[in-house]
DNA sequence: CATGAATGAGTTTTCATTCAT
DNA sequence: TATGAATGAAAACTCATTCAT
């Protein structure tokens, strides 16, 4: 009998452990580097709060950089979720668009970690292979969402060729709105109707017919 | 002729010069900040472009970190100029909103590095001082704003008491825009009609009576 | 042979090759802070002397007055070590205070760079977290002296309340000896006839009675 | 009538300011620099206090360590001046010996910034040439005090040659007394009475006979 | 001469990353 | 694979000194 069978898959237990730490890495990187910046925020801190040594952060990410854009990774995905089965209604295209950017803005409200992230991950060394990768992964959700609105902008009249603009400017709202008033202590507190409105002016400035 | 006037004001003459040499750190500044990053940009860096000494700098700007602060204090000064004349003329209150929205779009569509500033000097750290003077800069700049758009704001059905809200929102759009945009090459090269069409929607959006 | 030998004591080996470079660095340190100044003596010199990197240091010692205050502990303690014996064993007064006298002499005589950081190290910051530290083992070192010479002072006469004053005599005579005396010479080279009478003159002085 | 004498001796009222000036400089330096210590304290400090212009430092002294060299060369001929009288009047060596020890260490009581100054001025680069006249200065000193105590230590036995050791048993003493009396708070409040015991140490010590 | 703006060599300290165990 | 000790490149900031005015 192999001594591999000692313990019950024993391969997987250990793999399971090992991606136990690094969720627990990425959770606790999310909350300091959005709390301290991400540059401020050190691995050490990361690995301390996450209860694994220091050498450990690099066996699983490259660098420091290739971290952020993990988390990056995992904050698009996490956004995505959430907005994808708007599109999977029937829905005339003002409700759609309007479902869209309620849900960003309420995402962020609930969440400002991602939105420092994600504001401060655009600023990583664009030539760097981090931060082609989070170009990348912001392109491709960029385009996934635009391709979500498309229908609707259409629609109400938004040019087809520019939907990534209109994902971007929805983005750009909802992510700015927190980034530049957390510090001043504006938008946490904002009641959810005003961020509704707020959700709601593209939809309806672009449903209107001059 | 007098002696006296062997030098012209030799006085003021030392005085233009530290003040050209710190227009130029300042211009200079801005530029290489946006492009490689505000923390990636090196003092000796700027002094180099600026042709001074890199001790020079310290004696314009206590840290690194007021550097910035002054250059948001310039960017923000900058952008009130365009704003500000908006609010003198009469208008409708659709017209006023939307005009400042497109002033917007179009001040960081024109100034990208304004962007980048502004995005990444609200990662500063909030307790420092230089943090604290750029938020409260930041803080009196959506006022201005918002005690301008007050009537027109009021006017759409935009609560009073929200103002600065609205304000935060146009400021997040269209720095954002240009902040989230300029890696992935969308928004530089944006027709200006689909920002005023973006600058508009708020103003549309809001002027809809559902 | 089981495998958990390959390596003896594997975490111990390497807490043995930490601490040899910390006593490699102190060693280096105390002579060439001595030799050069505190000052103007780096922190590059000192690790470069000891064989390791620079960042070794300030994972050995928070800062470099850090690393000063231990030279002081650690020249302070051994300087004890010399004087402690002589309280043990039965003396008249007389025979201990010159006997401590002595003995501080010879001490700094044959180390003058204990005589150096002791006085360099008198400058420190006093009110940073080093200057302190400095300070209290300075007092410490002197209230056990006082109280070793306690017996003997009292019985020559000496005020009991004082008996730090007399130690911080003994002190400032011998270091002080040596490091007003090296630049010129003197000191080094004096015959221990001599200090044997330097030290005495205490003991003799107080015990006069006029 | 020449215009030199518009004003009554035009030069030498400059001169008179310049001395002045230079007065101020060394007044409010040798306080700065006992209390900050001699590198913290910082040429535009000692201006500032002084009341002149930065750059009028080195118009007197061409160096700080020039500047440190003369206020040690002021320090010594003060005390000097206190201490000569003394070999004036006729005086049997123990009464000479001893009334030099308690000046030497009044002197100091009174005058901390002394005990500082000095201590620290003996830390000044040996090679450069402002350590060399400050070696030389003390030499100088501690000669003129071994001449002055030629006769009393040769009548209490105290071997000719070793005149300068003697001196210097009296400076290291009653300096180093204030100077590591003063951060343990020692020294400056002790009783006069207790200082003159430690003055004639010496001159008792040496006048017995085994 | 007096001044203070400019200068840049010099120094401490930080921290991502490596690698021996 | 996990660890944490070692490493050194990098960067902000200081301050004595110079010199044009």
């Amino acid at each position: 009998m192999p001594p591999a069978e000692q313990h019950p898959t024993p391969q997987s237990a250990r793999q399971g452990r090992r991606r136990e730490a690094a969720r627990r890495m990425l959770a606790e990187g999310l909350s300091l580097m959005a709390r301290r910046g991400v540059q401020a925020c050190h691995v050490e801190e990361i690995t301390a709060a996450a209860g694994v040594g220091k050498g450990t952060f690099f066996t699983h990410f490259a660098t420091k950089e290739a971290f952020v854009a993990a988390l990056v990774d995992q904050v698009l995905s996490d956004l995505a979720r959430r907005v994808r089965p708007l599109g999977l209604g029937p829905a005339d295209g003002e409700s759609l668009l309007a479902g869209v950017g309620t849900v960003h803005l309420r995402y962020f409200q609930l969440r400002p970690e991602a939105a420092a992230l994600l504001t401060q991950a655009c600023g990583l060394d664009q030539d760097g292979p981090a931060g082609q990768q989070v170009r990348q992964r912001l392109a491709d959700h960029l385009d996934m969402v635009a391709a979500m609105l498309a229908p609707a902008a259409g629609q109400l009249g938004w040019p087809a060729e520019h939907g990534r603009e209109l994902a971007l400017a929805m983005l750009a709202l909802s992510c700015g709105f927190f980034w530049f008033g957390r510090p001043l202590g504006l938008g946490r507190e904002s009641p959810a109707a005003l961020l509704d409105r707020l959700g709601r002016l593209a939809a309806q400035g672009l449903a209107r017919r001059d």
